[in-house]
DNA sequence: CTAATCGTTGACGTCAACGTCAAGGTCAAG
DNA sequence: CTTGACCTTGACGTTGACGTCAACGATTAG
């Protein structure tokens, strides 16, 4: 299939696309026309890609897993890289709700100081 | 006083206090050389910015601070402008952390799928 | 006089994942 | 032949808070 197919059934721009090209993500055969050339099993690769971006990891992130889909395996987290990144981006994920936990007890804590009374919903005065 | 001065005691860049003068944020009377000229009381405006930037504000979300504290009022958070501000920022927080909540528990649930056995200390396999 | 230190105004670089033109080639239908 | 739909490769724009030159003027110490 060609890119606006691929495109369309992936739920993403033909600019993505390339960009991943681009990335060496999603390298693509070129008919004899120019035009890029894509295999069923390029969708799958991109729908990975999708749904790895959508849980906050790059796309530097999302190699290793597309590297395991095209290495064969039916599932690009079932790689050694691949749940070593995601070790690593849950203990990230795990960071950066602790730094929000502390930026709202703080700024929380701000308001009261600055607005005695001004309560908020979540903040536990029940 | 003059920027390099002010930028030390803040302990921020000049570079900083420039942009913040561009935002419009700390105007500075100009000594007749040009040179930027500080009151001691722009330290505490200084000082402010980088509190609220710390926390993870921007600072078109500080100036309503800014403004309140040049307005002759002993904290920045005291005007119901900035306490406006506050509370749309709490409401922020509270999403962005939702949002990682949600994030980690889907990617630890594709973890434990792609390789179980591999359960992490957070997440309450117990 | 000269060097050192401070200041000034541009203006481009950073980081990610594309969006959005621009200028043009390809191909099937009418 | 001419739309029109599709494709190609650049290449700049986006977002925020500055970092990092460059090229220059001001002030002071020696």
């Amino acid at each position: 299939m060609r890119i606006g197919e691929l495109a369309r059934r992936a739920g993403v721009s033909t600019r993505a696309l390339r960009y991943y090209e681009q990335q060496g993500l999603l390298p693509a055969r070129r008919s004899t026309n120019g035009y890029r050339e894509y295999e069923e099993s390029d969708l799958k690769l991109v729908t990975e890609i999708r749904s790895l971006l959508t849980v906050g990891f790059t796309l530097e992130d999302a190699r290793p897993f597309v590297e395991c889909l095209r290495s064969g395996h039916g599932s690009g987290g079932a790689c050694p890289e691949s749940v070593e990144v995601y070790r690593r981006k849950i203990t990230e994920i795990d960071d950066q709700i602790r730094t929000l936990l502390e930026r709202r007890a703080e700024v929380a804590a701000q308001l009261a100081e600055a607005c005695p009374g001004c309560a908020l919903r979540t903040g536990g005065t029940r």
